[in-house]
DNA sequence: TAGATCGTTGGTGTAAGACAAACCATTGAT
DNA sequence: ATCAATGGTTTGTCTTACACCAACGATCTA
């Protein structure tokens, strides 16, 4: 057997990488989202639930990875600040609907915009475009793994 | 004033992104680890040691962004597994020197190989040149910040 | 010698979050 | 019409990860 090219080195493994900077960035996070009133998960939430436009609870706690009844109350906190709205369906009158009210979205975009100076300093050994990059990779891993959550829960 | 080209858009906010992923990786990483006697934050600890090729506590806790003391007591589990050494330093005999054993640098080793479940699972969206990109940038990123912190402790 | 520094111990408090039990409203199948 | 299954809610318990404080011994530096 001919030796194979660089191929068999063991492949990187990113698990401790992101779970180191996920502290790193949540740490800084909660004193600059304090004074909006939320903590990380609340913005966890609110991002999910502006990129997927909307969601029922089940399929959101199962986005989320996060217990259902947790996710019950984490929305009912969301929800006495209006941030979301929760909508029973017509279709199946069990279940529902949750989205971003206007306020939520709004909070949320003021929310990214204070957390600029976070990011800059978490990312400062990124360049712009690799920054771009990462955020579309991350995008694209994420969202791949919500498009099964959905199938499964027969949801969207 | 002409209007400026594509620029202008609010830059994307990787914060809540990567704390997704991070939760999800960890949910998935618990079980995987719990045979090898092994949580989330001690293969943190090893990653960053290991990349480090050693470390004073009190950088190591700087990199890490975690109280000292709360350092010691994951030095501790560590320590009595054999897994890392405290040596103290010759040059200032009050710092501890902390290194990967060779069991431990082992352990790290068959504890990344058995997440290669799970990161496949979690990263599927993913081609395997995508998620090289993706590790090079969080190596770049958490090492120029590491380096930081290296400088402010006057360590390494 | 005095004061600062590194690590260590022990203790307290908070928050996230898993999990279980019981409940209501609604659906869908028989 | 009945009954089991489902989505959401409430309540309550338990664990874990932390941050934080105070005090200490050893060591370094001035």
């Amino acid at each position: 057997m001919t030796s194979l090219p660089v191929v068999n080195q063991p492949p990187h493994r990113c698990g401790a990488l992101v779970d180191h900077l996920a502290r790193r960035l949540r740490l800084r996070s909660e004193s600059v989202l304090a004074p909006l009133g939320l903590r990380p998960r609340h913005l966890i939430a609110l991002t999910v639930l502006r990129d997927l436009g909307g969601s029922s609870q089940q399929h959101l706690a199962k986005t989320l990875e996060m217990d259902s009844t947790n996710v019950v109350t984490l929305l009912n906190e969301l929800e006495t600040e209006n941030l979301i709205e929760r909508r029973r369906s017509p279709a199946d009158r069990r279940r529902h609907l949750v989205e971003l009210t206007d306020v939520g979205a709004k909070l949320l975009a003021r929310a990214e915009f204070a957390l600029t100076a976070v990011e800059d300093e978490v990312f400062s050994g990124l360049s712009a475009e690799q920054r771009e990059t990462l955020y579309a990779l991350l995008q694209q891993a994420s969202s791949k793994t919500a498009g099964e959550a959905c199938r499964e829960s027969g949801g969207c």
